[in-house]
DNA sequence: CCGGAACGATAACATATGTTATCAAGTTCA
DNA sequence: TGAACTTGATAACATATGTTATCGTTCCGG
């Protein structure tokens, strides 16, 4: 969450940089659990190589709710700050190399940061985009079918589409990979390529 | 999204008073724009009565995103905090009366917040309510079926139901108003009441 | 008080999507 | 290396959902 903010905010790398030796280095192999649903977030986690998801149980197939790369960070945002158990579990897709900053630093980070004269806008602006990203989430998949929800992916995460296996793109779109395939087989024969 | 905190943060309540004479009532008939599509918002939104809702238009026809009632505020968050324009419309439902608090008190609002020695872990926590909040309508929406959707409406916000025009639960639930009919119909053939 | 708009139900048809099953090609790991 | 697992494609069938059109009711403004 904060890192995307090092460029508008330059304070935010004095920070970062002071808390770096607090972090945890893990190589982790693929589907390694880096938090479990149901248990309460402890690490803020950074991925420096490979990719994450985040997911859920629903009656034994899982649905994933995000993707997560290199250079990116997360947390079980609200299991971290108000200490419930997380919804979701997050897990590595490939072999990650993983950060992980214990929330007592985060916490510690964060009271240190609130001194900053713009904490409040930068907070506020961090959060309003954050906010923003799930709204527009929610909105692609009541207006979109799932059909244009795949080639929005195509045309602007196509990283996603490369790297993640199938079918936990086909619960994120909100479909079977069944279905996925044959979106794909359907815009294979529309777009042929030589 | 403040007034929700105040039982929490004891000390909102204070501030939200201080700034209640700057506030401008307002009684608008159904269907009013209270902030209207690509513009910028200028105020935070309070409602004393009545019911409004935020939606986006998509070739023609329009998608409600959300739901607010009585002793509810709202903005356009990433538009009122980043000055970019609001992806949606809000629009009241019934006739209603609804407080404007302008922007520059509200930034003020925040500004002098911030110097509680709590502010970080109180925004934090708003903040993550909020995003859960959003994560959660995403989820229900690639785990449940529409039928499922509209039965947890009726058992957990059963007064949307009762006061909020069909048409516009339909687009909020990604469906037709054509099949929420058909929902209901089925419903109502399974479970008939004396 | 009238006429039109808003709201909601229903039918009929077309299309989208889910489910289950099968097959093939990689990949992993003992 | 071989067996088990993972990934992905496809077929066949059942169900869900969208679209268009029609109808009746209610609500509201001139």
């Amino acid at each position: 969450m904060f890192f995307h903010f090092k460029d508008r905010f330059p304070k935010l790398n004095a920070y970062w940089d002071k808390y770096l030796p607090f972090q945890k280095r893990v190589e982790a192999p693929a589907k390694a659990v880096l938090l479990e649903e149901g248990k309460i977030s402890q690490h803020y986690i950074f991925i420096e190589k490979g990719c994450v998801r985040t997911f859920f149980n629903n009656n034994g197939d899982d649905k994933t709710v995000q993707f997560f790369f290199e250079n990116e960070g997360l947390s079980s945002f609200d299991s971290f700050i108000n200490n419930v158990p997380s919804t979701f579990t997050i897990e590595t897709i490939e072999p990650s190399v993983i950060y992980l900053l214990p929330k007592q630093h985060v916490l510690r980070l964060m009271d240190e940061l609130s001194h900053e004269p713009d904490f409040a806008q930068m907070i506020l602006q961090m959060t309003a985009r954050r906010q923003m990203h799930y709204i527009n989430e929610f909105v692609s998949i009541i207006r979109d079918t799932p059909e244009q929800r795949y080639q929005l992916l195509l045309s602007e995460r196509p990283h996603i589409v490369q790297r993640v296996p199938q079918h936990y793109i086909a619960s994120y779109l909100g479909v079977s990979k069944v279905h996925l395939s044959r979106i794909k087989s359907k815009l294979a024969k529309g777009k042929p390529h030589f």
